[in-house]
DNA sequence: TTTGAGTTGTGAAAATTATCACAATGTGAG
DNA sequence: CTCACATTGTGATAATTTTCACAACTCAAA
C-alpha cells in the first residue's frame, strides 16, 4: 500500500514522542493525548495507525513500547543506518554534532571536503577524507543515504557525483534543487525556503 | 483566497529559480522550464501561478523579473524582517553565518544565550545579548519572528517565553513539538526527521 | 493573409487526504 | 450481572489537491 509522505512524516513524529513517554515511564497512551503531543488531531492519529496494522484497546489506549516498535517495523528502521556527509563548513560541523546526540540508530560515518586543511582532520569524532574518495567510499562501504552541506554553486556537482556511486537518498542543505533521477529520494531542508515560510504566515495570512 | 502550505512552499522554490534565471540574465521562461528547475509537474506550475495572479504571454512565457516581483508580492514579503535566534550552540553558530550568504531581506538581528561566556561576544558578526533580556528585547523592537536552536530540554520553555513577548512565528530546529497558541505558526524543521524520512524511502517503498 | 507550432489558462475529472459520526469494544462500579 | 462511560476502528462523507485535456492565444514564416 502506498503512504502519504505526510502520514510518513507524522509516524515519524508518533515515533519520537512515543519513546519519550516511554522514558518517561508511561506504558499507555490514548490518541487523544498522542494527538495533543504531536499537534495532529486525534482522528488522524487513529488513521494513521490503522495504515501501521497495529491495535489498541478501547479501555487502555495503545501500549507505548508495543506501538513504538510497531511504528519502527512499519518504517523499516533499520538496526543501524550509515549515512556520510559531504561539505564540512560551519553548518556540516553543526549537524555532526547534532547527529550524534539524537537517533543512536542513524550514524555520521565519515565526512568528506576539498579543502585540504579540513581533509585528515577530526570534527566532533567524524574522520574527514578529501571529496576525491568518495565515490570509492560510498562503493565500498555500501552507503545509500549522503548529506550535502556544500556551498551552493557546487551542490550539483557533488549530488551528481553521488548518484553516480549508487546513493539513493539525499539530504539537501543547499538551497540548490538539485536534479537527479527520478529513483534517488532528494529531502530539501532549505532553512531559507523555512523562514520566509514563516514570515509569510505571519505576515499574510 | 486561502492557499495551500505546499502552494506557498512551491511559490518560494519559483521565486529563487525565478532569481538565478534573472541574474543569469534571462528575460523569460516558459512553465515547462520552470517546472524542470522547480522540479514539479509544468501543470501545477501553471496552476500555482493562477494564485498568485500574474499572466504569462502564450508565445513568451512569462516574465522573469515581472512574475519574481509578483510573487513576492503575493507572498506579501516585506523590505526587510528582522528575526532573532535564540540558542547560540554549534547549530545556531552555523545558522547566523548561513543566513547571511542568503536572502538579504531577511536579517537576523540578535541572538539569545544563557551561557555567560557567549553572552557579550559577537559571531558571524551577531551580538550575542543574555537570555533574560529577550523579551524586553522582542517587545521594544517589535519583532514577530524568532528561530529556536537551544538544547530539546529547554526549548519548550524558551518557546513559551517568546510567545509571551508577541512572537507570531518560531522556526523550530528542536525536536521537541512546541505547544503554543494555534495563532502562533510554527515551522519545524527537524533534521532527524529529515534523515529518518530519506531512510524510510531509500530502504522501504 | 493564412497556416502551423507551441504555449498559456482553466473547467472538469480524478485522485488523494482529512473529517465526521458512530457502532463495536473493553472496563469498572454498583 | 448490568449499566454507564470513554475509547478505538472504520465506513461514509467532505474537502482539498492534482491531473487532464483542450480552447484561446501569440508569433513567425510562407
Amino acid at each position: 500500500m502506498k503512504i502519504a509522505e505526510n502520514t510518513i512524516n507524522r509516524l515519524i513524529v508518533y515515533k519520537k514522542e512515543l519513546n519519550r513517554l516511554a522514558t518517561d515511564g508511561l506504558s499507555n497512551v490514548y490518541s487523544h493525548k498522542l494527538a495533543h503531543l504531536s499537534g495532529f488531531p486525534s482522528h488522524l492519529v487513529r488513521r494513521d495507525l490503522m495504515n501501521v496494522g497495529y491495535n489498541g484497546s478501547p479501555a487502555h489506549g495503545y501500549n507505548v513500547t508495543e506501538l513504538e516498535k510497531c511504528i519502527a517495523d512499519f518504517l523499516c528502521t533499520p538496526e543501524s543506518v550509515r549515512v556520510i556527509l559531504v561539505g564540512v563548513g560551519n553548518l556540516g560541523r553543526a549537524i555532526l554534532d547534532y547527529c550524534q546526540q539524537q537517533n543512536p540508530k542513524i550514524s555520521i560515518v565519515a565526512a568528506f571536503d576539498k579543502d585540504k586543511n579540513k581533509v585528515n582532520k577530526v570534527y566532533h569524532s567524524i574522520y574527514t577524507f578529501h571529496i576525491d574518495s568518495v565515490k570509492n567510499y560510498i562503493k565500498e562501504n555500501n552507503i545509500d543515504v549522503a548529506i550535502i552541506t556544500v556551498p551552493a554553486a557546487e551542490a550539483q556537482e557533488i549530488a551528481s557525483a553521488l548518484v553516480e556511486s549508487g546513493i539513493k537518498g539525499i539530504v539537501n542543505f543547499t538551497p540548490v534543487r538539485l536534479q537527479v533521477p527520478a529513483e534517488v529520494y532528494i529531502e530539501n531542508l532549505d532553512m531559507m525556503l523555512g523562514l520566509e515560510k514563516v514570515v509569510y504566515f505571519v505576515n499574510g495570512d
